[in-house]
DNA sequence: TGCGCTAATATGTACGGACAAGTCGGAGTG
DNA sequence: CACTCCGACTTGTCCGTACATATTAGCGCA
């Protein structure tokens, strides 16, 4: 059935180029072309599928977008993964959106310090045990006085600078005063998200009962190298905070970014 | 500078569709080309910039794999965004992640019947008040006898039948279940997480404490077109549950899904 | 006014050709 | 044996053409 000569009966409604990506598709699951290997190239597919170069690079650029293949110039195309992976993606325009925190309130700094993580709180940041952060606390407020939430950020112990410029006035995320400061680029954002109940010095701070609900998210920024940078936990009273994500079909994608030396 | 008669040197170095796509994506951000309205077309732009359809077209696959068009046969192309929007993008291979509910738990039905959302509950669920929707209901429990949650799964009416089949041996999610049963094809998944705590009946069915916190996720799986075919709102104990979410940089897609009708 | 049909226009698909540029192995040379 | 260079091969870029198909506006008609 796969890598006939032609490709069947062409009166499927489906335009040659899928057509022939299905096939190799098929023929990539079926183990034809294992990954690791390279597909046979551009002229071999055009005899194969008596079609044009154009059409099977056409064909060829679908799997690419699908992330099944990866195409090298002088080299070939490159079987990355075995089967389509149709994803669901969400797409945030920028690691703010990540927040959504209220225009209209305020972080305000109580307390800075220097740690070193004990074994719970590390687990709890899926951080390494003992190793050493500057942690930023306080609580957020809107304008009203009513609580945002309880937050500590941890930073790495050479950024502790930045917890100057924190608070007041700018009310911009960490991450970005950071990466504006000492120039790293958020690559990854790693977020958490459980249910716990306020204990009660953190109820007091914010107004709420002792015991309440609380919904908490605990935010991973990894940065230049991969390596974190910035830690931070927001614990939230459950009656006014929820956190909501969309997910559309899609097709999992990696092109267009500048290859270019 | 931009819409020049043609692209500057070309001894850039970089591929003239590229350059071409630099060129639009510069003359959308200075709103010669406003959100809303639709690109010149193909054959306009092969004039503007002295190049083939092939090209232009390259350069508008460009865009259009970036978020910044999207290009519809017989209408032509428009400008959805006025910049390029490095997005941070979450990819999960299939909707069941979204559930990453353990292998080793079951579901069982205690509970389906037809409802008319009340104003509270028609808020908390984002549906329409007084709509009419089959609810099943009951606790996924581990086989060790741990509870995982509680959930409550509303789904349209005519799709009430597949009540029959879930709960016991079938352990797939019941999107999946309606999927194949009614040709649902799950187009986009909204998802809202907030935490509250356990009223009795629950809490009893559960084996944990009244009042306890608990994470919830509200799920919103969209159909064919675009409607809303199932809710679930899913109460997990807070100690043993968490939900965690990781975001990558990269670009916003969307292509290569099958408008074939 | 409201409806349906038609023509113009737009993008989608598919064919053809040519040259550029990167990769890799083998022939040739020191 | 190690190194360089060259040529074969592969994908990237770019040009040309033709026809298919979806959309929309406008015309004609009831």
């Amino acid at each position: 059935m796969q890598q006939a000569q032609q490709v069947s009966d062409r009166r499927s409604g489906r335009p040659l180029y899928r057509e022939i990506a299905d096939d190799l598709l098929a023929g990539i699951g079926q183990g034809l072309f294992p990954v690791g290997t390279l597909l046979p190239g551009e002229m071999e597919l055009i005899q194969r599928y008596q079609s044009s170069r154009h059409t099977v690079r056409e064909a060829l650029r679908v799997l690419e977008d699908m992330g099944i293949v990866q195409r090298q110039r002088g080299r070939g195309t490159l079987v990355l993964s075995p089967e389509a992976q149709p994803a669901f993606v969400q797409m945030v325009k920028s690691p703010e959106q990540l927040f959504s925190y209220p225009a209209d309130s305020a972080f305000r700094v109580v307390s800075e310090d220097s740690v070193t993580l004990s074994g719970a709180v590390a687990q709890k940041l899926k951080a390494s045990k003992g190793s050493r952060w500057t942690r930023i606390s306080g609580p957020r407020m809107f304008d009203s006085g009513m609580p945002v939430c309880w937050t500590d950020v941890y930073v790495l112990p050479e950024y502790a600078a930045i917890a100057r410029q924190l608070g007041g006035a700018n009310s911009r995320p960490v991450y970005e005063t950071i990466s504006k400061a000492f120039g790293e680029e958020v690559q990854k954002i790693g977020i958490e998200i459980y249910a716990s109940s306020f204990e009660e010095e953190r109820a007091k701070a914010l107004g709420v009962e002792v015991g309440s609900p609380s919904l908490s998210l605990c935010r991973r920024y990894h940065g230049n190298k991969g390596r974190v940078f910035e830690i931070s936990v927001s614990e939230h009273p459950a009656q006014n905070y929820s956190y909501s994500l969309e997910f559309t079909s899609g097709w999992q994608n990696a092109g267009h970014w500048s290859w270019n030396k």
